[in-house]
DNA sequence: ACTATAATAT
DNA sequence: AATATTATAG
């Protein structure tokens, strides 16, 4: 396996999915709270979209919950954010005005294009037979997203490959049934991925087209600060449908994460050529003296930049499988960085780690964004 | 876990 | 007001 281990990572490398295909994922996971911590604010709003605003500030993220809000991952965080603006930010929102958070129902879910091609992708990789909503929300490792919301999803998506398969076999009589204007209309969100061969033709193996490791992996192509991130969707037009996403907030959940988000963007214009990642080969180095600065040079340099990670850090942990960072141990202070996963190892293993030695993992690369 | 249906958003 | 999308009850 050595061999094959080698050959994989330059590999991994090229098979990196396009900006423009994980972009809008972050959508779903850039807290409000972030967007607020980084101050960023609604460029155009419309009346809409102040109702949705002011649903979307109470976020209580209770104090509580980052320290020890499930029952007992990781020794306790060290870095202590003197209510410094991610704080204040984050209490002040979420106090304005009311508490009763625990009363608030989660808004409801908006299945993106990239958050449903996550979805196809998991049930690629599981396998129609396993793809069941548990499976596939643990493959997804969408923070906030939960069995019910899969379930439902999952749901409409068998329908709609009923109706695909009854259309392309039983094609000329139609015997499936008639496809509605409804169906079409309907359809629109799962036409914008890709549905496997095997899904619609099981038993029958398709030709060279292998769903291997599921690889979520966030493309280091070009990236940014969370708020430039933010701003920058703000300004697309879906800030629309920025339906505002509450996770795991107050201690409700006992398993609930830290909110992470997938920042990438990619520049309008001229890109540097991609530069080779570095993968492993030791621990991360370089420094980074503030991330605006960095960012600059990052962008304008072509790329990414080594650093050497601080606990005090923010860290959004991108992954897949069933590896669920613990993330309630991480707080967030100074800077972002994004960590790249490598799924060769095993995920349980993996999560098993100490934050610390998390950090020190050969199979980690981290950027500063 | 799956399906039907209610609730909600557009 | 209609219908598309997600949540929830069974």
């Amino acid at each position: 396996m050595r061999e094959e281990e080698a050959n994989w990572f330059p590999r991994w490398e090229e098979e990196l999915p396009s900006p423009e295909e994980l972009m809008p994922l972050s959508q779903t996971l850039i807290t409000p709270d972030l967007a607020l911590a980084f101050d960023i604010r609604n460029p155009n709003s419309s009346p809409q979209q102040q109702q949705q605003q002011q649903n979307q500030s109470p976020i209580p993220i209770s104090p509580g919950q980052l320290g020890g809000g499930g029952g007992g991952s990781i020794p306790s965080p060290p870095c202590q954010p003197h209510s410094s603006e991610f704080e204040s930010a984050e209490l002040g929102s979420g106090n304005l005005g009311d508490e009763p958070a625990r009363t608030l129902k989660r808004p409801r879910l908006v299945w993106t294009p990239q958050l449903h091609k996550r979805f196809v992708d998991a049930v690629a990789h599981l396998g129609i037979k396993n793809a069941v909503p548990k499976t596939i929300m643990q493959l997804m490792s969408v923070d906030g997203l939960t069995r019910e919301n899969v379930a439902s999803h999952l749901q409409k998506y068998r329908l709609y490959l009923k109706r695909m398969q009854g259309l392309s076999a039983g094609g000329a009589g139609n015997g499936g049934g008639p496809l509605s204007a409804a169906d079409a209309a309907t359809d629109h969100l799962f036409a914008s991925a890709p549905v496997p061969h095997h899904f619609l033709h099981p038993g029958r193996p398709a030709p060279g087209d292998h769903y291997l490791p599921f690889v979520p992996v966030l493309h280091h192509q070009q990236q940014m600060a969370a708020a430039a991130v933010i701003a920058a969707q703000q300004q697309q037009q879906q800030q629309q449908q920025y339906h505002h996403r509450q996770v795991g907030q107050f201690g409700s959940a006992p398993g609930g994460q830290f909110e992470h988000g997938f920042l990438t963007r990619q520049l309008p214009s001229q890109q540097p050529p991609p530069q080779p990642i570095h993968r492993m080969g030791g621990p991360v180095s370089a420094q980074t003296p503030n991330y605006v600065e960095d960012l600059e040079s990052a962008t304008a340099g072509g790329g990414r930049k080594k650093v050497k990670p601080v606990k005090e850090d923010i860290f959004y942990v991108y992954s897949g499988q069933n590896f669920k960072p613990d993330l309630n141990a991480v707080r967030p202070c100074l800077r972002v960085y994004i960590i790249f996963m490598f799924l060769k190892s095993n995920f349980l293993q993996v999560s098993q780690h100490s934050f610390s030695d998390l950090i020190s993992m050969p199979t980690i690369i981290l950027y500063e964004i």
